[in-house]
DNA sequence: GACTAATGTGAACAACGTTCACATATAATA
DNA sequence: TATTATATGTGAACGTTGTTCACATTAGTC
């Protein structure tokens, strides 16, 4: 019952923005991207239908921070894993990226949200902002702050890594590849990719 | 006036079934996927919505055989590339890998059909053909015949390379990468990206 | 030319996103 | 406290969507 934290049963809910959000992320989670309704979510939420626009200008608004939320999420899970592999003196790339592929498989309706550019505006700053701090997140450094000139190019060395693990993380959800396979097959499958890419990296 | 080939303006239309995949790739191809919707369809083909049910299910079914129609076409792009480049004896690895991310690119509303899981029937038999043609064509046969046990396991290094250009294309068209670029820059990109996955793909 | 199967139609239905005049609660001001 | 302004939630409506079904029209077959 998170839709409605506070419990206020009065006239006013209190908190309907996040309530909303929390809707989409289980709506999606139990039964995918494309079955998510405004008035579903109004529903969950204890609300009519309209007080949703009170909140987000229509429903593209909302998966829009829905995504961005996505997002920030990922982002902390790699930051997680890049900080356990250095107090295991491990290699913090592979960590970093076997955390974006085991995102993706655990939650691939967040996964999908993120990059649903025909479904959501990927002008927004706050959304911009996501894909800012998860692109730093990938770039090696993982920390928060970095040069602010923000379309900084990614080297061929840092293009090859992110589009494998991406690549690899969306065929898995959405593509033909391991398709009846085990979670943990996908992810040994991942791991001999990224010790496969390695010497692309070292220069 | 590809919609009612043969001029049929009796009450039979004559090739609905290919005609209404003609206007979901006009639809798509002009407001985006997302925007491609029965009634719409059934009305270039100067129909009425209901007869599209005569010829599929129900729309997921349409937009399925819409994505095998693309999954096909790409494989053919990349065929074409991959003669191209053996006859002007340059790589056929980097010919057919450039095809993919450009094929993207132009036409991006193919490209997401071929993947969009939740919104097809990724078990269609006819899906699921062209999708066994497409990975054979990037294990670097290029060939239309190879071993027929399908879901032959992919190589490291096949992976790798399907993923990285996978993953780029849709990071170009999907993602927060090289937003304002222009193609000739982002094919530039890719190719920088190839030239790094090399030594990677040697063994 | 009669019968059957295939194909197209029109009217209906429920669910969806969205709007708007209105109701109610909270905050600010006096 | 009493009044007012602003923020937030409601209910009924609208147009559009996917889908169904009884019916109309055509094509193919003996």
């Amino acid at each position: 019952m998170k839709f409605n934290p506070g419990q206020k049963r009065g006239y006013h809910h209190g908190n309907l923005a996040e309530s909303l959000l929390d809707a989409v992320d289980e709506l999606a989670s139990q039964f995918g991207l494309e079955a998510v309704t405004l008035r579903g979510c109004a529903k969950l939420a204890g609300v009519a239908p309209s007080s949703a626009f009170r909140h987000y200008a229509d429903k593209r608004a909302l998966i829009t921070a829905f995504a961005a939320r996505a997002l920030i999420s990922l982002s902390d899970y790699m930051r997680a894993a890049a900080e356990r592999a250095r107090l295991e003196d491990v290699d913090p790339f592979r960590a970093v990226g076997l955390a974006y592929i085991e995102f993706a498989l655990d939650k691939p309706a967040f996964f999908r949200a993120m990059w649903y550019e025909e479904g959501i505006y990927s002008n927004d700053p706050v959304y911009l902002e996501a894909t800012r701090k998860l692109s730093d997140h990938l770039r090696g450094g993982f920390a928060d702050t970095l040069p602010d000139d923000d379309d900084a190019a990614l080297s061929p060395q840092e293009l090859l890594a992110w589009s494998a693990v991406h690549g690899l993380a969306s065929l898995f959800i959405d593509g033909p590849v391991a398709r009846e396979r085990e979670k943990a097959e996908k992810m040994q499958m991942a791991a001999d990719m990224l010790k496969v890419m390695q010497p692309s990296l070292a220069g």
